[in-house]
DNA sequence: CAGCATCCTCTTCGATACTG
DNA sequence: CAGTATCGAAGAGGATGCTG
């Protein structure tokens, strides 16, 4: 399960892991937080990986309780983030169609990762 | 990589996917969130991951950039979630243990795959 | 259909200082 | 060593209403 073989860049800066104390990629976490720590990015990204492209009034029907502010609000970052594409279908009637890069479709291990982990370890019954 | 064989809970309604409008399981979600989406907890799981049980001067060491503030806030929190355990290990001198428990360790997917997903999906060089 | 503008509130996080 | 108290700034997110 470990990214042994990392193509861009280096989580671990040596095989060892030797006393010599070394850190995370502080980095690494703060773009993984920017798609998974927002309230609705992750709940698009996964209507998106389950039913591909759809509109934007699909979306808004799907991902259960988001308004049309964050709906929008989450999509454009999550446009400027590289995660989804949007792309204009008509102009008259006004049709977009929201899809994932390949950036967003990445993601999928992820999405299903955390279902998983919220299913099958469910919450903490006591407290 | 789809969770097919849940055990306590279940992501899908049934085994197919008709027209009839599913949608995703929002508690899911939220319980992810609640580790996922603050900034500090996945960074504390990282290290517990990687080190094993640590004090708390060496989580503050290890966690670059957290204050004791937000440490001890963060690991109240991931204790109330059971995700970590908090054990005394002597009074004098005051020494305790965190460590993660089972629902902790069943992240470390989770983790990687986002660590993963941030090393070889890197940051969107256009925007 | 596919959004944006405003306003408002609640939470999160950081800085700083202090305690058993 | 292992935390807590207090303060303040910033941002996320919701409600509502309007636009091309």
């Amino acid at each position: 399960m470990r990214p042994e073989s990392t193509t861009a860049r280096q989580v671990r800066p040596g095989g060892t892991n030797g006393e010599s104390f070394f850190v995370e990629p502080p980095a690494a976490f703060d773009e993984a937080q920017e798609v998974v720590g927002r309230k609705w990015h992750l709940r698009i990204v996964y209507q998106l990986l389950e039913h591909g492209p759809m509109g934007f009034n699909a979306l808004e029907d799907r991902v259960v309780g988001v308004s049309s502010k964050m709906l929008s609000e989450s999509l454009s970052r999550l446009e400027d983030d590289g995660v989804v594409d949007r792309d204009l279908v008509s102009d008259q009637p006004l049709r977009v169609a929201y899809s994932l890069t390949e950036r967003g479709a990445a993601l999928e291990p992820v999405v299903w990762g955390l279902l998983r982990w919220s299913v099958e370890h469910g919450p903490a019954e006591d407290a």
